[in-house]
DNA sequence: TGGTTTCTGTGCTGAGCGATACAGAAATGG
DNA sequence: CCATTTCTGTATCGCTCAGCACAGAAACCA
C-alpha cells in the first residue's frame, strides 16, 4: 500500500466525512475553501492534493452522502414487502433523518446547490441528476409493486412517484426551517393517509 | 414631488422588478452586485443611493415579489368557497406560475435562499419567516373552513397547512429541476385526490 | 547512506466580491 | 446669476475567494 514519498498524515476519510458535513450545512457556493480546510484540520495545499478542486471534493461528499445518508432509504426501498410498505419507510425514515440533533437538516441532495455561480452550473445539474435518479427508484419500486400486484395495473408510477418526491423535497424545506420530527410525522401520516387516493387517480 | 438635486435618471420601480427577476432566477447569495447593475441598467452608486445595500435590495425585491407573484394565491385564498376549493385553486395556480415560459422557475420565497453565507444570516431567516407566514395563511383559511362548516371541527388545520405547503414546496424544487406543467399538475391532481383522506387523519 | 518521491506548511497570486470617494452634471431656490 | 442639493460615471477601496509556488520534511528504494 505505501509506496514511496512522505506519507498523508490525515486520514482522508474522516477528512471527506467532515466536508460532506459542512456543505450539507452549507450549501455548495457558500462553503469556502477556509471552511473546508478548517473543518478538515488540513491546509489547503493537502486539500488539493487529495480531493483535486472544491468541485471534485463536492462531488465525492455528495457521493459518500449518498452511500451513508442515503443506504437505508435505498435498502428500505428494496426489502419492504409492499410498495406501499416501501413508500412509507422511506417517508417515516427521512422523517428522522431530516431533524437528527448532530447533522444538518434536511437532505443535502435537495438543499446543497439549488443555486450556483454562473461558472458553477455542472454543480447544481449534477445535484439536480441525483435527485432525478432517486425520482426514478421510487418509480421503479412502484413498478415492481404493480409487476408483484399490490398496485393496480394501469398507476401512474412516475407520476406516484413525483408526488412522493415533491413531498419529501418539501419536508427536506421545512425541516431546514426549524420543523420538529413531530411535525414531518403528521406530514407524512397525511401523505400515507392519501396513498389509495394518489394511486388510483383517473 | 421634485425636490432640489439632480434627478434620477432612472425609473426606480422597472429596475427593482429587473432585480426581483435576477435574484428569484439566480439567489440571493450567487447573484453579484455586477449581475444587479448590469440587468438594472446602472450604475453601482445609483444603486447603492436607490436601494441602500445588496441585501435592503432583495428584501425589496422579496416584498415586490410577494406582492406581483404572491398576490393572486392570496386572493385565491380568500375568495373561494370552501376551504378545499382554496387549497386546490392555490395549487393550481402554483402549477402554471412555476412553469412560466417567461419567468424564472419554482418560488422565488422557497428557492433564493436556501443557504447564505455566515454574515448573511438574516436573509435566510427573513426568507424563512416569509414561507412560515405563507403557511400560516394557508392555515388560517383551514380554520375559516372549520368555522364556516366546510371542514370537520377537530381537523388539525396546521398539519394539513403543513402537508399542503410540503407539496407546494417540493414542487418548486422540481420546476427548477425542469418539471413540465404538466408533471406539476399531476401532482395537484394527486394531492388534491388525497383531500378527504388528509382532513380526517385520526 | 544518498536519491527519489510525495506530502506539509507558509505565503502568495490574480480575480471578483460588496461597497465608496470623488468630481462633474443637472436639477432647485433665491 | 450663484449657492445648494442630489444624482451620475469613473475609478477605485479593502477583503475574500479558489487555487498554487516553493522549500522543507518524511517516507521509500538502492
Amino acid at each position: 500500500m505505501a509506496g514511496p514519498g512522505r506519507p498523508r498524515s490525515f486520514d482522508r476519510a474522516a477528512a471527506l466525512e467532515r466536508a460532506m458535513r459542512v456543505f450539507w450545512e452549507r450549501g455548495y457556493e457558500t462553503t469556502s475553501m477556509t471552511d473546508l480546510t478548517t473543518a478538515m484540520g488540513i491546509n489547503s495545499p493537502s486539500l488539493y492534493a487529495a480531493f483535486g478542486c472544491k468541485e471534485q471534493l463536492f462531488r465525492e461528499a455528495v457521493a459518500l452522502y449518498d452511500a451513508t445518508e442515503g443506504g437505508p432509504v435505498t435498502r428500505a426501498l428494496t426489502e419492504a414487502p409492499t410498495a406501499r410498505d416501501a413508500v412509507e419507510a422511506v417517508l417515516r425514515h427521512n422523517a428522522c433523518a431530516f431533524t437528527q440533533e448532530d447533522k444538518p437538516r434536511g437532505c443535502m441532495i435537495v438543499l446543497a446547490a439549488t443555486h450556483c455561480a454562473e461558472a458553477n452550473t455542472e454543480v447544481r445539474d449534477h445535484l439536480a441528476r441525483w435527485r432525478c435518479v432517486g425520482m426514478r427508484e421510487l418509480a421503479q419500486r412502484l413498478d415492481r409493486g404493480v409487476r408483484e400486484g399490490d398496485l393496480p395495473a394501469g398507476v401512474d408510477t412516475s407520476a406516484v412517484a413525483s408526488y412522493y418526491t415533491a413531498v419529501i423535497q418539501g419536508m427536506s424545506v421545512q425541516a431546514r426551517d426549524g420543523a420538529s420530527h413531530a411535525t414531518l410525522t403528521k406530514i407524512v401520516d397525511r401523505a400515507m393517509a392519501a396513498w389509495d387516493a394518489v394511486v388510483t387517480v383517473h
